[in-house]
DNA sequence: AGTATATATAAGTTCTAGTTATACTTACCC
DNA sequence: GGGTAAGTATAACTAGAACTTATATATACT
């Protein structure tokens, strides 16, 4: 009971009888036009402005005129309710297995596989559709403020709760090399490379690079940090501008798009490592929408990845 | 009864449970956290459902998932929520005399003389200031569709009903003059000028543009259309350039701050005209502030005239 | 001032949102 | 797989909000 009292000092009823009796002039026209008695009107205004504590009409005039109370309490309750009778028809359209709208993260090194096929299935399950290119660590702090419904990166946030998980695939950490550098097949070919040439690194702000380092400080490589980048477009264009070998994998070389005269990708000497795509929304909000968006993003990577391949690894 | 059905399927209380069962996972919980019983957040959840004809939570898994239609509800509900919170608080700033935000038009010939002295004044009864520049006729229009709340302009839209007029002042129509033209005293003089030196002309969207056209008919002048301008700083700007002379007033000159070295108002002979300018605001909507805004704009402008004797005339 | 038109108040009625009590579901655990 | 704990739905009831009719009071117009 004593919760009651910090509670809203309208209901939309009030505020549609409010406006009512701004746009009729008199409160028993506006009770006509709602089709209920003058005293109904009264008695609802009265209500509203003893709980707001404002007076809303001057009723030493007539027609009545707003105070300077309810001429804001028309602009924006005009503006709430247009607001709240969207409400019901957006509800319908989900029952065609369609949202209004939806917000969707790819991370950069996946935007080139995947941007063109999502945004096509997504627009055959949505009015609105927004595809948002990031880092992972920024799409998931983004889809638990709601400001993303799904994402598509390389962190399945295991550790959070309320929230659901579909595995895309997996591919290798392999080498990229200028194509001058000879043939690299073992760890100590590495090592001497390293000597040579510097490692271009993706920053430590993305979930690759973090893997990446990790991998090297367990192969015992110990090498400067001269290049970073966030994007995958920055690794790749600089091994092909022969400044540098990178650790990278197949579908980061497929986004950054550079000449494939230039580079060489190869296996990975020493224990190989791989990384694994993942989509993650929030538990069962979306129906079928994630389970259908994920078997569109596999076989766009699939495709994406066999033709990754011809690059020459 | 029958208009009942029509009406908004959900209330701001039913919304507020709503966002609590989402919150918190379960009904259950919900009832517990908004200190009510779990049967009735049951009923006012199946209620809106009923009324929307859409489920929104999935009850065969627990804790309860939202379905497309709920997670879509959930994000306008909490939007919707978030405004009505704030009307509240809003409406009790109003009782200091003093208004959220106000929206005010200034016709271009004004702005200068105005905006610094109606800002300051506004800042002092408002939270949110806006003054925007145009011409009379698209303010006019805005008053009425809400999105200004005042304007101070050359029309008083004496035909239209629901609004509070005040007159701010009177100014005569003048000649304008490049520095070097000759003086005009008669008619002649003026008619004689017309062959040498086209007339700068507002344009015919304006209204000061229609009073001087419908003047120079009346004068008996047939002169051709050759440079005309929205803005006063045009007009005047050409004149000083010596490419023209115009009919003006005090204050458009003075809004145009052209050197007052190339130019010479001087009194228009014949019939004398002047325009009025007037503010208008919906009735009663804003209490004293009008009044006041009013007699701020009076001062300012006799203040402005006055300097505006300095440039010549 | 008198009349017509609005608004406020009073008293009674209906209907809704809440209650308690209880039956039914789902999830989980041995 | 059956038993148990936790959650949800349904039924029957109640308090109070939202309306109603009837009537008193205030404002505007001539």
């Amino acid at each position: 009971m004593s919760e009651r009292s910090q509670h809203l000092p309208f209901d939309l009823r009030s505020l549609e009888i409010f406006l009512a009796v701004c746009e009729a002039g008199t409160m028993a026209a506006a009770a006509s036009a709602l089709d209920m008695t003058q005293p109904a009107v009264s008695l609802s205004i009265a209500e509203i402005e003893r709980k707001t504590g404002s007076l809303l009409f001057d009723r030493r005039v007539r027609p009545l005129a707003l105070t300077l109370a309810g001429g804001l309490m028309r602009q924006r309750a005009s503006a709430l309710l247009a607001e709240a009778r969207q409400i019901g028809p957006l509800l319908r359209e989900t029952k065609r297995g369609r949202v209004p709208s939806i917000r969707v993260g790819v991370v950069d090194s996946l935007s080139r596989a995947l941007i063109s096929p999502l945004t096509k299935f997504l627009a055959s399950r949505a009015g609105e559709v927004s595809v948002l290119s990031g880092l992972t660590a920024t799409h998931a702090g983004e889809l638990l403020t709601r400001r993303l419904d799904v994402f598509l990166g390389v962190d399945d946030l295991e550790e959070l709760p309320g929230l659901e998980r579909w595995e895309l695939m997996r591919e290798p950490y392999v080498l990229l090399l200028p194509r001058h550098a000879g043939a690299i097949q073992s760890l100590s070919d590495l090592k001497k490379l390293s000597k040579s040439l510097p490692l271009i690194r993706f920053s430590a702000r993305s979930q690759t690079g973090l893997e990446v380092e990790r991998h090297i400080r367990r192969l015992g490589l110990d090498i400067p940090r001269t290049f970073e980048f966030d994007s995958p477009y920055g690794v790749s264009a600089l091994v092909a501008a022969g400044e540098g070998f990178a650790i990278t994998t197949p579908l980061c070389v497929y986004e950054a798009q550079v000449s494939s005269k230039r580079i060489i990708l190869s296996k990975l000497p020493g224990p190989q490592i791989s990384r694994k795509l993942s989509m993650v929304a929030r538990h069962r909000e979306l129906g079928q929408i994630p389970r259908d968006l994920a078997e569109v993003a596999r076989t766009a990577l699939r495709a994406t990845a066999i033709d990754g391949l011809k690059i020459g690894l």
